[in-house]
DNA sequence: TTCTCGTTATGACAGGATTGCATAACGAGA
DNA sequence: TCTCGTTATGCAATCCTGTCATAACGAGAA
């Protein structure tokens, strides 16, 4: 019988044996990038602000690099901008990624591609 | 600063959804066939029995096939070992594994080499 | 000056998932 | 019949994760 597998991968960036960086926070900024808002950025991604914002003090910490520039109040409520280190980091992570999963697919699908007992 | 960062990857096989296969249950699964039991093979790879035998029960539900042949009582308790499709299964998987590992090491060390800024 | 508004910033709590403890069942050999 | 180490499983406790509520903020409008 030949079941529905697939393979997922995952790849994230650790400092100390703490995660530090992945796709989810990657999508995270840049949302931020394009909304030049923590708060809608979150709602873009579909995760809570609280998340949204634990996540990035998790990173600059970690990292030691100030990803965010935020500021609140003013007629707009305020708002957040990514740094040009963010930047820059962002870009290097998504070219790390590039093609990681495609290679993993590849695999897969010439290994397992007759099925579980194929 | 150049912290030190390492980048991690994962790949694990999915049916339905649902997570059936990884790095962990590989371990548990060539524990249970170096040792001829499921509970000293927890206790190798450091898990409870109680996990190991979640493990066992959760792949071969959601993969349809017998993995584990099990015995209990007898002088010595009881054991268990590999079925012929577990080893093929496990053959396969490891082949799966191996080299991802060392294609996303090299990646990383392309573009991050230098460290977080350089 | 005072008020408004949407955002950032956190603490507190709830619900779910995970882990681990306790205990039963088992059966070959002494 | 008794022992022993293993498989098997319910249940309680613990740990995470996500959610809710609420404060602080400050530029511009009134």
């Amino acid at each position: 019988m030949t079941k529905d597998m697939k393979v997922k991968s995952k790849i994230w960036i650790e400092v100390d044996g703490e995660p530090v960086f992945g796709r989810g926070r990657r999508f995270l900024l840049q949302a931020i990038d394009r909304y030049g808002s923590i708060s809608q950025a979150a709602k873009e991604i579909n995760i809570s602000y609280r998340k949204a914002w634990s996540y990035i003090k998790a990173m600059e910490e970690r990292l030691g690099i100030k990803l965010v520039n935020r500021h609140t109040g003013g007629r707009d409520g305020g708002g957040a901008t990514l740094t040009d280190e963010a930047r820059k980091f962002l870009r290097r992570y998504e070219m790390l990624e590039e093609g990681i999963r495609e290679i993993v697919d590849e695999r897969f699908r010439e290994i397992f591609g007759e099925g579980v007992n194929g």
